[in-house]
DNA sequence: GCGGTCGTTCACATCTTCTTCACCGCGCGT
DNA sequence: ACGCGCGGTGAAGAAGATGTGAACGACCGC
């Protein structure tokens, strides 16, 4: 997936670390599951755009996303869940009917 | 990461991204419902030139256009007043009256 | 085994979208 | 003035997409 060191995304007043597993929301650590974490990776890497379902889980699971399956959905919602409470302020991740989600730290 | 955002069309303050499904508006991220995305992108790819809704019809939806289907105009409406809310300096959507509409930046 | 977290799946709630209808005003020809 | 074709606009209903809480089993460390 990604470089072996110390490689480092802003997003906002998000702090990514991908080799390292960590996200820093305004300084603070936030406890993400590995789903949860690789979900966010997949979406930062694209940051600004839209990324569909299919991608996502492709970068975050692996494999094909079946017909039917929403964990993909399941997991934005945890997401959100968890930055929105980190960040209250901010509004991350934006749905996009029919395409997908886009992060982006702008409303 | 990833930097090769495929085709990218400009127009005017409009920024189209086919493949993402993304509409930019001065920077800003539009919202748009899969037709009405469909649409413009249809519209875009004739800038400047009268666009029959047959040939919109077709473009955007697939198939022919039935005679008294008013989907396209419905959805033209709906893409106006999105637009005309991102921008409301711009007219970027005129009406040829017998003919079609035509997409174009200059009012 | 026990108590945790985690990932998946289901069921239901809610929100969007799409299509279609109705009605409006406008311009044109008669 | 009248009727007619055309496009603009709002709204209703059904279909579809997404949000959300909960249940379940797998797994792991103790």
């Amino acid at each position: 997936m990604q470089t072996s060191h110390g490689e480092l995304v802003r997003i906002g007043d998000l702090e990514i670390r991908p080799q390292e597993g960590l996200v820093l929301a305004d300084g603070r650590a936030l406890v993400l599951s590995v789903r949860e974490f690789d979900l966010l990776v997949a979406l930062a890497r694209h940051v600004g755009r839209v990324v569909s379902r299919e991608e996502l889980y492709r970068q975050a699971w692996g494999g094909t996303l079946r017909r039917g399956d929403r964990s993909c959905d399941v997991y934005i919602h945890k997401l959100r869940t968890k930055l929105e409470r980190a960040l209250p302020q901010h509004h991350f991740i934006h749905t996009h009917v029919g395409f997908g989600y886009r992060l982006d730290p702008a409303p």
